[in-house]
RNA sequence: GCCCAGGUAGCUCAGUCGGUAGAGCAGGGGACUGAAAAUCCCCGUGUCGGUGGUUCGAUUCCGCCCCUGGGCA
């Protein structure tokens, strides 16, 4: 059993820096795997405060089709970082890693471990790792890009960064339009090619934290996909339906705001649009979510510094508490039933 | 019962003027620096419904049989 404590204290010999940064702990997974479940087992048993890892959950109005943690869920085990931005507004890495550090600091001045939960691979690693620093996205220059994507295509695009950052369109492929167009903006913005910011320019501060990374999953990939299943339909009883005419009505939103590019989102859109029928709608949300998740677990897989949560709950709990023990931490009790 | 149209990859279909076949979707793997629930990249052997015949060679042409639609009775 872990000793039992409310204070966590990092029992290093003095001198070892990295040792001396507090901790956070982070529960990675793809979506629907049990991350918010078993954070919040975490919460009520240990001193840990949750920061939410994930795009969409930002956006407030945006619950039912995100899984977002219930009012009661909330209550018990508070999300920082949930319900910060309107769905017309645009959120970003950058934004994450500098919120994110904000609201651990906080919880660790209160005396608590921050403990990371979410399925935005990107954003753990914008944490992680940090960010060159570049100017942010620019609506009048992607407008304008956008416009040269629609009319001359991405290949077009590909040619003209060759022109001004070969480095960039040889590791971009053409197809991506995506990428070129924010190598094309940084160039833009700064006069200066991405490769070489990229490679001059230095990275954002250090991460003033030591993280502790477990990835929850099911071991088999066909268990996800009827969670996953199980779970739409639980969405669609649940009036998800109304919540995206809601969203809709309430917003001037299209189907490029970043909000309603959203797994699910996009198909109840073009349901409601008569794009198809009910049923279609469906299969496609729960095939575009199954294929998130395998997005998701490509990010996980690639990490060697994860400690794998495959087990059921009590083993996962188990693992945690002994993962944390080994690094020397008194942490409360975690309960075991 | 008769007539017509089909039966080819997990699904929807293309195609082979006879030389054992390929797209989309699904699925799998991978990438990922201010949109990331996004955006991309790579991966295709399947008794070509069954069975006989013609042929050097049949998934392709012919006969019969089975199955699925639609029509006529």
């Amino acid at each position: 059993m872990c000793s039992c404590s409310n204070q966590l204290g990092v029992n290093r010999p003095v001198g070892d820096v990295v040792a001396d940064l507090p901790l956070a702990v982070c529960l990675m997974g793809p979506t629907a795997s049990g991350k918010t479940a078993l954070a919040v087992e975490l919460v009520q048993s240990g001193p840990f405060e949750i920061v939410s890892v994930d795009s969409a959950l930002v956006y407030r109005g945006m619950d039912i089709g995100t899984a977002k943690p219930t009012a009661d869920v909330l209550r018990v085990a508070p999300h920082r970082l949930i319900d910060i931005c309107e769905p017309t507004s645009a959120y970003s890495a950058a934004s994450f890693r500098s919120d994110a550090i904000s609201a651990m600091e906080d919880i660790v001045a209160k005396g608590k471990t921050p403990l990371l939960v979410g399925g935005t691979m990107l954003y753990f690693r914008a944490l992680e790792r940090g960010l060159t620093e570049l100017p942010a996205a620019d609506s009048v220059v992607r407008a304008r890009l956008d416009h040269l994507l629609q009319t001359q295509g991405s290949h077009y695009l590909h040619t003209q960064l060759a022109q001004v950052d070969p480095a960039s369109a040889a590791r971009i492929h053409p197809n991506d339009p995506q990428r070129i167009q924010r190598a094309l903006e940084v160039y833009e913005l700064t006069g200066k090619a991405l490769s070489d910011l990229w490679r001059d320019a230095n990275l954002s501060s250090p991460l003033p934290f030591r993280l502790l990374k477990f990835a929850v999953t099911p071991n088999d990939r066909q268990v996800l996909r009827a969670r996953i299943e199980l779970r739409f339909e639980q969405m669609l009883a649940g009036g998800f339906i109304d919540e995206v005419r809601t969203l809709r009505r309430q917003y001037n939103l299209t189907l490029d705001d970043t909000a309603m590019r959203a797994v699910g989102y996009r198909q109840v859109w073009q349901y409601l649009e008569g794009a198809c029928d009910k049923e279609a709608m469906a299969t496609l949300a729960v095939t575009a979510t199954c294929q998130l998740a395998k997005r998701q677990l490509t990010w996980l897989r690639a990490d060697a510094s994860l400690n794998w949560l495959t087990g059921n709950g009590a083993e996962n709990r188990e693992k945690i508490c002994q993962k944390i023990g080994e690094l020397g931490i008194n942490l409360a009790t975690i309960k075991r039933q």
